[in-house]
DNA sequence: TCCATTTTATCTAACGATAGGTAGGTAGCT
DNA sequence: AGCTACCTACCTATCGTTAGATAAAATGGA
């Protein structure tokens, strides 16, 4: 039988693991997940995830890397025809507030982001890599709407204010914070 | 003799644990710093640091508030006499900068909003007492300036700025993004 | 001033819980 | 037979926390 050629294909067992794995990061960072943990959640034991995954570290990265890639492949391309840049901006805002509304959850590579200086390397460059993207799709969206503005230095605020306005939202409880200080973000 | 009324006074010891505790928790967060590493960097066992500070969560009570109160001792009264209100906003934007610049770490109640929902109960009302007084300090600040802006929403959109153009510069181990994310931010 | 008492600040030693990780075995499927 | 996906059973290290002891300093009454 003739194997189509797979992606990145994951066990249904593995990717339920990183479910779980990413959820508790969004909530506790990376201390705020342990195989023991997630091995209780998924109902096998704590020596079997390494099975899947072999250490912390490369746990880290996998849920990293697929979280970024959801994220990136839930914007579409920047280039999408027939999509307004205006549209895209705004598709962009509401992908943060759904990580904040509908999960109620952290930005995963916010929260890294933020201990950056406390992970592996290889789970920093992750986080590093996720923003890094991020630029470059805002600086994409953002060039074509024109004007003489510095695109750059347009996309680096963008995300600064939306990480932090899901740091500000959470902490003080209160989603309409987001929104407050989200306003203005695309037509300002 | 007469004692002179003294605020919230402590040892030489504790405020050495209280630095060390601060550093380490702006870098790897609420488990960044443990009694046993604290212990060992101010030369003492950690079962001696729970003579200063009975358990964790006291513990980080105790560096979130001292960092608050610094913090905003630093920034003076919004309603400081001879001072514009321009200038007062550029002191909080360098009082951000500074954490990047001269620590070389995230702002503390930043990285414990990013963690809100895994800290204890007591600790979590602490970041959110930094970021409501921070709130009540910019929006005075803004009215003074008049106009007729939603200075909330102005004060959430730059608090939100710099707390994720903190995370964002230091994930790109880059500074100057910080200085492109919140350029304008004052003047703007 | 002297002595008894208490407080301060530290220690050693251990507790149970949990962390990440590993060696080796096994049941079932191909 | 070999591979997959688990298991049991264990390791070492660290976590927050506690009990109990101790030396030195401060305190207070006779």
């Amino acid at each position: 039988m003739i194997e189509p050629v797979k992606g990145n294909e994951r066990s249904a067992k593995a990717e339920e693991i990183l479910d779980v794995a990413e959820r508790m990061a969004r909530i506790g960072g990376y201390n705020g997940f342990s195989f023991r943990e997630i091995a209780k959640e998924v109902g096998i034991k704590s020596a079997s995830v390494h099975y899947h995954f072999p250490g912390k570290a490369e746990l880290g990265v996998a849920v990293a890397r697929r979280y970024s890639e959801r994220f990136l492949n839930g914007l579409g391309s920047p280039d999408e025809p027939g999509a307004e840049p205006e549209a895209l901006l705004k598709r962009y805002v509401a992908a943060y507030r759904s990580a904040l509304v509908d999960d109620g959850l952290m930005c995963l590579c916010g929260m890294l982001g933020a201990e950056i200086a406390y992970l592996p390397e290889v789970v920093a460059q992750e986080a590093k890599r996720f923003f890094e993207a991020n630029i470059a799709w805002l600086t994409a969206v953002l060039a074509r709407k024109g004007g003489e503005r510095d695109v750059r230095a347009d996309a680096l605020r963008m995300i600064s204010t939306l990480e932090g306005a899901l740091i500000l939202a959470r902490s003080l409880d209160d989603i309409s914070a987001f929104d407050a200080a989200t306003r203005g973000l695309v037509t300002g």
